[in-house]
DNA sequence: CGAGGCCTTGACCGCGGTCAATGCCCGTGG
DNA sequence: CCACGGGCATTGACCGCGGTCAAGGCCTCG
């Protein structure tokens, strides 16, 4: 089970193999459960997670009370509500599970602590930043130039769960259109 | 002249007073005039500039080619195309100097140096990366929840000097709207 | 004084949102 | 095992924000 974390940990920390050991010591394994929110607006996000199993998102609530869905983390992958995570300020927007499963979470002392110690673990967190602002940077230029269905393809073409593992409603606040707008653009 | 220069790194910095005049060091002074071009798409970007006087921005193009701005920098701030930066690949975007002025400039290979012999460089890139972040959540989130006119008044309540200096073309296709738009919202 | 930018204003239109009705699937209990 | 209800997806009718196109106004600079 941990073998994933491990994994996925080689291959973007360039850690040796006993720095790793030290590593994995601060993740914890929790089981979620779908609907689970693992953390409020308003709250300091002080844990990363990894998925290793489930599907879990991040998203914000408009003035008109509808969500919109900033992050998907399929299996494999990491989240946290970046913003507040960073900045250790309450944040703006909810973790919350999608689908059940399990993730090894680190919380943030330890994560800076890491960070301290591993130079190597510094440069993860460096990776996160990159990848997470260039990531934000797309969404930024499909937001401002794409039309909702050329939007839709994107999306798909780079990872097609969205459309098999999400609910309408999610994947259609993740594009920034209407659960309506989604399912006619499917219908073509 | 490099009075604001050296301002700026020891506020976001915390250089100590030797290490600075060894950043410093590395730091080029250049005279940028209107519509000059720092950096075309397909170009990788090396360097990072500080303006000093002026304003620069960088934009991308669409398929229909219209200009959408990215990020504006006037005088006292700092500009990038970042993401090429980050990656050393080719830039999807320009940087265009929209107001005559100056820059100080720190290529990459220097700037990275720096990361490695200075750890309060390093965590200044960190820090860089931290807010640009954040910047472009924001953006996501107003482009995703906000009208014209609210994001056109949101913006100008964080920086009026977007109505005062930048041609309305500009501040438009910052705000994602059309001229036309832009011109109707002043004029209620 | 004239030309060329840029900004403004008007007329029109289309993408995508909203509201509402209907359909479909599935779990739960009688 | 079927009936019912609730949640989610689909479809249709309508509408409004903001885009596009085109004409006119206003500076600035030569």
């Amino acid at each position: 089970m941990i073998e994933i974390l491990k994994f996925f940990l080689t291959t973007h920390c360039l850690l040796e193999q006993e720095e790793l050991s030290v590593a994995l010591r601060y993740f914890k394994l929790k089981k979620v459960e779908k609907n689970q929110l693992l953390l409020f607006k308003g709250e300091v996000c002080n844990h990363l997670h990894f998925v290793n199993k489930g599907i879990i998102r991040t998203y914000f609530v408009t003035k008109n009370s509808t969500e919109k869905t900033r992050f998907v983390a399929f299996d494999g992958s990491v989240i946290t509500a970046l913003s507040s995570f960073i900045s250790q300020t309450p944040s703006l927007e909810y973790i919350e599970v999608l689908e059940s499963g399990e993730v090894w979470s680190i919380n943030y002392h330890d994560f800076y602590l890491l960070k301290e110690t591993l130079p190597n673990w510094a440069i993860f967190y460096t990776k996160i930043l990159e990848s997470a602002y260039i990531f934000q940077s797309y969404k930024i230029e499909h937001l401002m130039t794409l039309s909702a269905k050329e939007r839709f393809e994107n999306v798909l073409s780079q990872n097609p769960q969205f459309l098999t593992r999400l609910p309408n409603s999610v994947f259609a606040s993740y594009l920034d259109i209407s659960q309506e707008t989604l399912s006619r653009i499917k219908s073509m």
